[in-house]
DNA sequence: AAAGTCAATGAGTTTGGAGTCAGTGAAATG
DNA sequence: CATTTCACTGACTCCAAACTCATTGACTTT
């Protein structure tokens, strides 16, 4: 049975990361500690009393966000699609995450090295999926005689690379605006 | 005429561009006036002599950067190249500066407004010559139908993931390790 | 060659963010 | 009920980095 003490405790906890989530989410992992305060609504010190430093807080945070992505995606992989509803559904769970999930790949050089594991963590779960997906597809000979790695890559090379160049495309949701055209065309590529 | 002093002030001038390159490369943009300085053998204030402010340094730097690389591009549309000898130039090209672009990729987001455009203007340079190289090949229908800019998004999204990646794979070169690779591929796939 | 200019210096100032800690009051304990 | 614990507070310290400026002496001008 826990205490109100241990319930208030985890719930400023939650609150703490919700908050940081939203402001790196906005800002950029270079926002401060006192923009997460506010936004958290408690007060400056009381961040460390939850996290011993910033990078502790960001690590926290990524194993948590990586969690609920990776979770999302195991959900995936329990049906039997087609790779059409798989890329699909891949888009889908980075559009839920996509202004967080902006910031942690163009910025992921610059955090802690913790966080570059849960980084990879991520990306070898949808490696994973993809395969199972593409595996099949090879066997009805459709897929070219590409290396699987090349494939993984240029579809997250693909995806990345819109994320990041963001600016350069809209104001919105980039991956919102570009899914079907994205998707079409990268079969296409990997198609024979 | 220039006095011996013009000639100095502009020595310095490129002495600490050269050191900021260096520097940045090495560490990354969040590196200090401090770092620049001493790699430069300038004092502290002498930076600040030649450039108002740091992000007017970057900008600098960026500048003379994006005419240095430009200029290598430029070279490569005189002449009648193949698409696979095209790719491999703009490769080499990309290893001449690899360790400062990949940094510019990886960390372009948090530089200022400015700096964007530089890097904007690079990626069209690249666009327009990739563009000319392609439409040949595919009035010799080897190319699928797929838009231009789906083909030269994935070439360059499939590149920087590579590089910004870079701890994934390897210690040294990305680009020198899988430059065979990475073209032989990416021409399977766009090819029909 | 005297007077004026200015590139370079480096110690000093300013700014802002990370992390600390004594104090407070509500919750837990006995 | 009295005592102890502890989550939370916010003013404070510390530090590091950007930027300033009085000073210097070599170069330029007249």
């Amino acid at each position: 049975m826990k205490t109100k003490r241990q319930i208030q405790k985890e719930a400023t906890r939650k609150l703490i990361l919700d908050a940081a989530y939203q402001v790196y989410a906005n800002e950029g992992f270079s926002a401060t500690t006192n923009q997460i305060a506010k936004v958290a609504n408690v007060s400056h010190g009381t961040i460390f009393v939850h996290f011993p430093t910033v990078d502790n807080l960001i690590i926290c945070l990524l194993e948590r966000f990586g969690s609920e992505i990776n979770e999302h995606l195991h959900l995936l992989s329990e049906k039997d699609e087609s790779l059409e509803t798989f890329l699909a559904a891949h888009i889908n769970i980075l559009i839920c995450y996509e202004d967080f999930y902006k910031r942690l790949i163009s910025e992921i050089n610059s955090l802690p090295q913790e966080a570059k594991y849960v980084f990879i963590n991520i990306q070898s779960v949808v490696s994973l999926h993809l395969n199972q997906v593409i595996e099949r597809d090879k066997e009805q000979k459709v897929i070219k005689e590409i290396p699987m790695h090349i494939i993984f890559n240029s579809w997250l090379g693909l995806i990345h690379y819109y994320l990041t160049n963001n600016y350069l495309f809209a104001a919105g949701s980039v991956l919102m605006d570009h899914k079907d055209e994205l998707i079409l065309n990268y079969i296409k590529l990997i198609r024979k």
